[in-house]
DNA sequence: CCAAAAGTGTTGCGTATACACCCATGT
DNA sequence: ACATGGGTGTATACGCAACACTTTTGG
């Protein structure tokens, strides 16, 4: 029998919070996913997560257990949603508090822990099947992804520090799905201040062809969010 | 002492829902608030809320709380997110997860009922002190309500079923917390296919000032979205 | 009589879109 | 040599912002 020492006056659902990290390789989007090492669900694969602790917020719980699952850290992390189904768990009510960050290519090295077997990266066009309601985290941790690409620069967290704009349009193509013009999507960046060109060297000067690094300009982008902003 | 019936085996935060309704009364942008009947917080204005009950999901507990405390039932909510910081509830550890709606003019009697002594709307740019975070949970409401405004059609909502376009514009003002050129915020609307125009009578058509009652215009309002959606 | 609200068009500018060719590299 | 990836400029269209005057109503 198990033991139950906490004791309340009314009923209380356990509180559990899930991770939809991503990351870009240069090439796709990916998410991390871990497979369970333990029921429910074991075996399958899922975002990584776990119960909140008693002297922790919500986002704090998110992070430890991202940190405990597969030693990932991210900088910046923002709230999905909460899901409540009173089916989600099958071990009884619960509802989860799902949060959604991103990673830079350099921090990307994950490792399974705790009650993982195992973490990797998906393309997000390659995703296995889900545990609990996680599809349905998925879907609004992509949708809210979007929403961040429009309002905020976390396209270049994804990024890193430096790239070239075929790699940009890759990964915007990718979290918008659809297609862009080439030289419409270069204007649109180069002219908005938001890119400083990296210095060539003299090797690539000489190649019309090598292709041109690119880094986040922080103070270009404010001016471009105020001047978006206006009034 | 108290009965404490309910045994877990692990930690459990209580959970609470809580609302912030939206409603325009031709003028100004209000929100719906409640004087608290109870501690803590006794007789201090909050968002009407309660706790998350066993059979039910986040979204059905704050249609029911709100229900309970005001009388109201909005067709439409949506969630804002979750709040829990460790001292946010002098009860003891407590997370809340607020949701967003809006209501039309015609149901917008608000009438105090269970926890609350008195249940009134207030404009937004004259609230009172808040309970609890709800200060917090307000910014991201409204927040919300921008993206929402960008994103659906809740402005018809809000208006109800007829309405003038300096009506509109005066919810605009209100929501965007800036002014429009009011020429070019009719002209924006009135190409935009989303609205159709009452027939006037004989009375006003005599009138050129008369005022012009507008409505909502759902299939106009659908072309519109998929023109900016695009590919 | 005055103040406030509401009706009404035009023009310019800037941003977004559409579109084709060349070169270099690697297979 | 062929396919792929990546570099580059121009012309057009559309949406957005700026802007003034007149009439009615109510105090």
């Amino acid at each position: 029998m198990e033991e139950a020492k906490f004791r309340y006056k009314y009923w209380r659902p356990a509180v559990t919070v899930d991770n939809v990290v991503f990351s870009f390789d240069g090439t796709h989007l990916n998410t991390l996913l871990i497979k369970r090492k333990n029921e429910p669900y074991k075996d399958c694969w899922a975002f990584p997560g776990g119960f909140l602790e008693e002297k922790e917020t919500l986002e704090e719980a998110a992070r430890r257990e991202l940190k405990e699952e597969t030693g990932l850290a991210p900088k910046y992390m923002s709230e999905i949603g909460s899901f409540s189904a009173l089916d989600r768990d099958p071990r009884g009510r619960t509802i989860s508090v799902a949060f959604a960050s991103v990673v830079r290519p350099s921090q990307t090295a994950a490792v399974a822990g705790d009650d993982a077997i195992d973490a990797r990266w998906f393309p997000i066009n390659e995703m296995p099947m889900l545990a609990f309601d996680h599809e349905h985290i998925y879907r609004k941790a992509l949708w809210l992804l979007r929403l961040g690409f429009m309002n905020a620069p976390i396209a270049f967290v994804l990024l890193g520090d430096l790239f070239t704009l075929p790699e940009m349009q890759r990964l915007y193509t990718d979290v918008f799905s659809r297609t862009f013009d080439r030289r419409n999507f270069q204007k649109k960046f180069l002219s908005s201040g938001i890119l400083t060109p990296v210095a060539q060297d003299e090797e690539e000067k000489k190649n019309p062809h090598a292709p041109i690094y690119y880094r986040f300009n922080e103070a270009g982008y404010k001016q471009f969010r105020e001047k978006i902003m206006k009034i």
